[in-house]
RNA sequence: AGCCCCGUAGUGCAGCGGUUAGCACAAGAGACUCUGGAUCUCUAGACACCAGUUCGAAUCUGGUCGGGGCUGCCA
């Protein structure tokens, strides 16, 4: 499906018509989506995807996938494959363009070299610490290295020297001269280099020194004649650094925007929260459904398309924002609607038997795959005289507005017939069993002498009926921005029943022709995905999203007052 | 505190000197319905504040207030 609606421009794209009408680039679009392997991507970096991908889409330009890959201290192969495979099922394709900060690594060298001849770098002898000492604070200006004023060739031979190895971690770093009381703070003589003895997942030992990202982010953009190099609002203090950087060189000169990040409540969008979630254990993995990993959102059952239109429509600007889960759930129940094959499907089984309905009968009813969309035709469904309802769709004592099945009340089993309630089983002080009356003549689900029933519930037939297992999720905090409280650690926000796991659902039989990660909706529960740990033995669905529901809702407004 | 960025319904965005300030979600009401789903109709709801420029300001300027970012050899 497409996600084309009409939706205005960005300030982004202002400007790319801008510089599209003032010919700044020869009418070239080019831009890059530069993750840094240490993670998985989430939903936030769908929101860059969707930008730098889009906009070349749409000025039929060009995106690269390019990882920015300058440390080794925390990027692993496992990530550069998790990102490509998310890339590629949003829907998103780099064509021959995929490429590694570490690729540069030699050209950088020769950029440096060049800086270190033109008085612009320096090698300094200072440490960590030091360095943060001397570089001042908010109010108070920075204060020079020692060995700010080393002569060229005394910094060539050093420079030389870090990169041969002839020096431990920490040792030494080459930095940039710039101006030790800027008042921006990372203009006051950036590292460039640091020494890391450490072997890199593209590089192998090739390298001991590695290049920082102010220095190497516009060198990156640069060699790929990148137009518009977009990026979070965090940097946007480093654009002046990224500019000077690119002129002290006078090489090709691409233009850095900031957009706002994207935040979603009741999540956490940080790579770093994620990854303690992960390595303590306290979610099943980077895929676990209910992380706002692309990962987990995939194996939660959200298609690409409702992604992309999500990110669409939350737009972008410049202002740090939070959007409403419900928005997101809003598009994937947008998008399922439309696509997702029916079933039905009874989570907490409650058994009905038909009285008046002849022993050891089966039938084969007519039921639609999709009410949205004829061409996905109908299948059948067996149904017999022992049947499984829903628990909650019964009630002994209901209130006046629920209208579903109760002692003498007459409901609709969709598709089929209409039933009575004539009694209820208990025990312990439990319903456990209900009998119930069919009126043959309403068979489909009509009643030929026209009367209506209040509400149609799903079933399914005892016989052929499918045990499976079904994982509910909820969201993984209990408050809105979990990461924002002050003082406080995030995961003492988690929710505990974010997970609920039910082992005895029984499913219509024709679900076992689906296959791993497909999508569909057991009718009036929500949309369910197949999970990829299913197998014919044993059937595992994920939920979705639950379907809009305006008793559930009423119910909670009713408890309030 | 210094520097930088940003303030439009509950939320996310649009509005680019003249609009009854628009759209979507959420909220409320109703219609329809073999999913209390979907769909359709309607309702309520915002320019942070104060000056100035202008015939005219949400839009331009200055100030006030409020929010965010920056003091890694992370990106």
């Amino acid at each position: 499906m497409q996600d084309a609606e009409t939706v205005s421009k960005d300030f982004i794209r202002d400007i790319i018509d801008d510089d599209l009408r003032t010919n700044k680039y020869q009418g070239r679009v080019h831009t890059r989506f530069p993750p840094e392997p240490n993670g998985y991507l989430h939903i936030g970096h769908a929101k860059s995807i969707c930008l730098n991908f889009g906009i070349a889409q749409d000025y039929k330009g060009l995106c690269n996938l390019r990882f920015d890959d300058t440390n080794p201290a925390k990027e692993e192969e496992e990530y550069v494959q998790s990102i490509k495979d998310n890339v590629k099922w949003l829907g998103f394709d780099w064509e021959d363009r995929l490429f590694f900060a570490s690729d540069y690594f030699q050209q950088m060298y020769e950029y440096a070299v060049q800086l270190i001849k033109a008085e612009k770098a320096y090698v300094d002898d200072q440490t960590a610490d030091k360095i943060a000492e001397t570089r001042g604070n908010l109010t108070t200006p920075g204060t020079n290295s020692l060995y700010r004023d080393r002569t060229v060739q005394e910094n060539l031979d050093l420079f030389e020297g870090m990169k041969a190895g002839v020096f431990a971690d920490g040792q030494k770093v080459l930095r940039a001269k710039i101006d030790m009381s800027h008042p921006n703070l990372n203009m006051r003589d950036p590292i460039m280099y640091r020494i890391l003895h450490a072997t890199h997942h593209n590089t192998g030992d090739e390298w001991c020194i590695y290049p920082m990202y102010d220095w190497a982010h516009g060198l990156e953009d640069s060699i790929e004649r990148i137009t518009h190099s977009i990026c979070t609002l965090e940097f946007e203090n480093h654009r002046p650094l990224y500019d000077w950087f690119l002129d002290a060189l006078g090489v090709y000169h691409p233009q850095q925007i900031e957009f706002a990040r994207l935040n979603l409540t009741f999540t956490v969008m940080s790579k770093r929260l994620l990854l303690q979630l992960v390595d303590e254990g306290l979610v099943a993995g980077w895929d676990d459904p209910r992380l706002p990993t692309i990962s987990g959102m995939r194996r939660r059952g959200y298609s690409p398309s409702s992604i992309r239109t999500f990110c669409k429509r939350i737009g972008v600007a410049k202002f740090n924002s939070m959007v409403d889960f419900e928005f997101l759930e809003y598009c994937v129940r947008e998008d399922l609607n439309k696509t997702a094959p029916r079933f039905m499907g009874v989570l907490r089984p409650l058994k009905v038997v038909l009285e008046n309905y002849p022993e050891g009968r089966t039938e084969e009813l007519d039921a639609v795959n999709n009410p949205e969309d004829p061409s996905m035709g109908s299948r059948k469904i067996p149904f017999s005289k022992v049947l499984y309802i829903e628990q909650d769709d019964f009630m002994e004592n209901p209130p006046k507005d629920f209208y579903r099945l109760a002692p003498g009340r007459e409901v609709r089993l969709r598709y089929a017939y209409f039933i009575k309630c004539t009694n209820v089983v208990k025990k312990d002080g439990k319903v456990v069993e209900l009998h119930c009356t069919y009126d043959p003549a309403t068979k489909g689900g009509y009643a030929p002498d026209g009367r209506k029933v209040k509400s149609t519930i799903h079933w399914v037939s005892a016989d052929q009926a499918v045990t499976a297992e079904v994982r509910l999720y909820d969201r993984l905090f209990t408050i809105k921005d979990p990461a924002g409280e002050k003082g406080r650690d995030f995961k003492q926000f988690l929710n505990p029943t974010s997970l609920e796991v039910l082992s005895d659902c029984k499913v219509e039989p024709a679900v076992q022709a689906l296959k791993s990660s497909d999508r569909l909706q057991f009718e009036r529960l929500g949309y369910f995905c197949v999970d990829p740990e299913t197998t014919p033995q044993h059937l595992v669905f994920n939920r979705t999203v639950e379907l809009r529901d305006s008793w559930v809702k009423k119910q909670k407004a009713s408890q309030k007052t």
